[in-house]
DNA sequence: TCTGGGGTCCTAGGACCC
DNA sequence: TCTGGGGTCCTAGGACCC
């Protein structure tokens, strides 16, 4: 058996565990940019307000409720996520993080008539501890599983947890659950199946197996088998390292010059690189990015991306940063009014790998050792606070965040205050 | 005026090898 | 009239997830 625990609305839950005056009040989190509504407590839910809308779209709706917006805060939502898992962590040894807001636990070992006592316990735990509710589905597959915390966040007499535990509970379940909501099958699925007649996902689960094959490879059969009680997926605990990494944003304000631009491409190639020496990695390609705003129809248009190839893989922030602003450098056309920059790395490989070249001429130990001294003083007194001087400290480029709340847990500055 | 930022996996097709 | 049989690697594109 497996159980996912789900955090519900997350990043609104967040700010509503600091801040008591939003209870039973709507909330929406925007994201970077204050761009689009990502994340909506249940009564912003009930008003309308969609996933993904643009905020400017709905200021109407908000200002006529008088919503709660808050700018997103990743500080404060990776933080609590953390203390969510170390909780969950305390109830078992099984455990794969999925994402911020939710986790997959294995019941191996316990008995069918404690499970679901257990996973009540879980629940009042971490609301307890970290002020944060979950929901929690049990079933004998990870999808089903999805499905079943489907079910205990909807349906109000649940009260959290629900449980298949038995064929008609999975018969039933699957019954009222349309397509739309299986884990795995996304908007183009959907469409197709529909097209087939293939409305709740039971008639999926009972659909022909070759047909499934042919028609969404086998990661739809896999899904398939799960919805049937046939577990295919196993539970992940080590979290393999990334193939790819990726760091880019919007602007805050559009921008014309190649100077901002080109320390933020020197940020991102230097946070990539950050992120490649957390997880003991090198990479060997590095592609640089830029683009306007393709929502602006009346401005004049551009976008490029240059991909190197070094002859050495590396994760040095000095070395990204070299090839990544000569790389901008080669693509920036005057003339436009630039919206977004970004960097990818791949090629990814573990430190200890690195093919080495016979005509190379950095020199890697000191690099390797100043990369070390780097992160040692940013993670002592702050991220960023001792960069590559081309990353710049201007940040003309940087977010718009007008409604961002104070980092409560990770900044002595920031801890809430409570007057007795 | 304002529209996010990360990732994964699978398949088909082309280039190449012997 | 006849035209092999077996592979690997890479990339682009399309699906999905949070």
């Amino acid at each position: 058996m497996f159980a996912l625990v789900d955090c519900n609305n997350f990043y609104a839950s967040c700010e509503r565990a600091f801040n008591p005056g939003l209870r039973d009040r709507p909330i929406v989190v925007l994201s970077n940019n204050d761009g689009c509504i990502i994340a909506r407590s249940n009564e912003a839910k009930a008003l309308g307000f969609k996933m993904g809308e643009p905020a400017y779209k709905v200021k109407g709706l908000i200002d006529k409720h008088q919503v709660a917006v808050f700018s997103s805060n990743y500080t404060l939502y990776g933080d609590m996520s953390q203390r969510v898992m170390n909780c969950l962590a305390e109830f078992s040894p099984d455990i794969e993080i999925y994402s911020i807001d939710e986790a997959f636990i294995g019941l191996k070992g316990f008995d069918l008539y404690e499970m679901e006592a257990y996973c009540r316990k879980i629940r009042a735990t971490v609301i307890r501890n970290t002020g944060i509710p979950v929901s929690i589905g049990i079933a004998a597959t990870k999808t089903l599983a999805k499905l079943a915390n489907h079910v205990a966040k909807k349906e109000k007499d649940c009260d959290g947890v629900f449980w298949i535990n038995s064929e008609e509970k999975r018969k039933a379940v699957l019954e009222r659950m349309p397509v739309t909501e299986i884990w795995g099958v996304g908007r183009q699925y959907a469409r197709l199946l529909e097209k087939h007649k293939l409305i709740t996902s039971w008639d999926f689960a009972e659909a022909g197996e070759e047909w499934v094959r042919q028609n969404m490879t086998v990661v739809g059969l896999r899904t398939q088998k799960e919805l049937r009680g046939i577990s295919c997926l196993s539970l992940e605990m080590i979290e393999p390292d990334k193939k790819a990494i990726c760091t880019s944003r919007s602007f805050g304000q559009m921008q014309t010059e190649a100077q901002p631009i080109a320390e933020a491409v020197a940020t991102f190639a230097s946070r990539c690189a950050a992120k490649l020496r957390k997880q003991k990695s090198c990479a060997n390609v590095l592609m640089v990015f830029i683009h306007t705003n393709a929502f602006r129809k009346d401005l004049p248009q551009y976008a490029r991306n240059r991909v190197i190839t070094l002859p050495v893989a590396t994760n040095s922030s000095m070395e990204f940063v070299k090839y990544a602003v000569m790389a901008f450098h080669s693509i920036f056309q005057e003339g436009y009014q630039y919206k977004k920059a970004g960097i990818v790395v791949a090629g990814i490989v573990p430190e200890a790998c690195v093919q080495s070249n016979c005509f190379d001429e950095v020199e890697r130990s000191k690099q390797a050792q100043l990369m070390k001294t780097l992160d040692t003083i940013n993670n002592a007194i702050g991220s960023e606070k001792v960069k590559i001087a081309t990353e710049g400290s201007g940040r003309k480029w940087k977010l718009r965040q007008e409604k961002l709340t104070p980092c409560y847990t990770t900044r002595w500055k920031d801890i809430i205050t409570v007057n007795t």
